[in-house]
DNA sequence: ATTACATATGAGCAATTATTCATGCGTTGT
DNA sequence: ACAACGCATGAATAATTGCTCATATGTAAT
């Protein structure tokens, strides 16, 4: 950024600034809770953490439910396998995966309120 | 997509995969959710959301708060006034902007309830 | 053993994104 | 009238992203 011309009258109002400043703790949550919320900010990733939240799901019935291919929907798998909002589990060929908590639902049924309250 | 190959036993489990068709009503839901989620998905939007609900702010000050240049911010504000969730206020030369309403303030309070339950 | 299948993954690609830079517009003060 | 200031905006750019394609891995069946 450019410190040299923007602002130069910079902190129009400074008690203000300084108000909110002092109310600002926690310098890193931002960061924290824009990565949450980017996890949710993709139309395939909300449709597997919707299935998801009805029942546990193996790769290739939520390749058929989400009309895409298994490759694509694997690879969003281990955005949210890394992510840790996911569990999964092998039996024999199949992956089935699952939510691993409810907590990213209920952010999600806050979003969900939200339109609604539109 | 590409239908030939993948899943040729298509629907591993058409039980459970019609039991979830038939509970994903709204088919568009999906689209609206990811779009409220993206628009919290991005560190310097988060920012100016934490500082608009302390208090209304002009742009110079969320410049000067966030530190980054008044054109970065103004680019996120134009976003933001796109999406429907700020409101601005001309007094001369200033622009103030604020939060239009509480919604999208609570969608992020439930983000850092996410946070803390972690 | 070989073949088929379910899933994972790396490379490549097109589209999107967040920022900077340069500039334009409207308002204020001189 | 003119300069300075606050803000908006278009173009350019680098980084990120979500997908496809090809291929690898592991399991099951023949």
């Amino acid at each position: 950024m450019n410190d040299n011309y923007i602002c130069e009258t910079n902190y129009i109002h400074k008690d203000v600034i300084n108000e909110i400043k002092s109310k600002l703790t926690e310098p890193k949550q931002h960061l924290q809770l824009a990565e949450i919320f980017n996890i949710l900010g993709d139309p395939t990733r909300i449709k597997i953490f919707q299935i998801l939240s009805i029942s546990e799901v193996c790769v290739c019935d939520l390749a058929a439910l989400i009309n895409l291919s298994q490759s694509a929907i694997s690879h969003q798998l281990r955005f949210l396998r890394q992510a840790n909002v996911v569990n999964y589990r092998k039996e024999g060929k199949i992956v089935y995966y699952a939510l691993r908590d409810e907590k990213m639902k209920k952010v999600i049924d806050y979003g969900v309120k939200y339109l609604n309250e539109k």
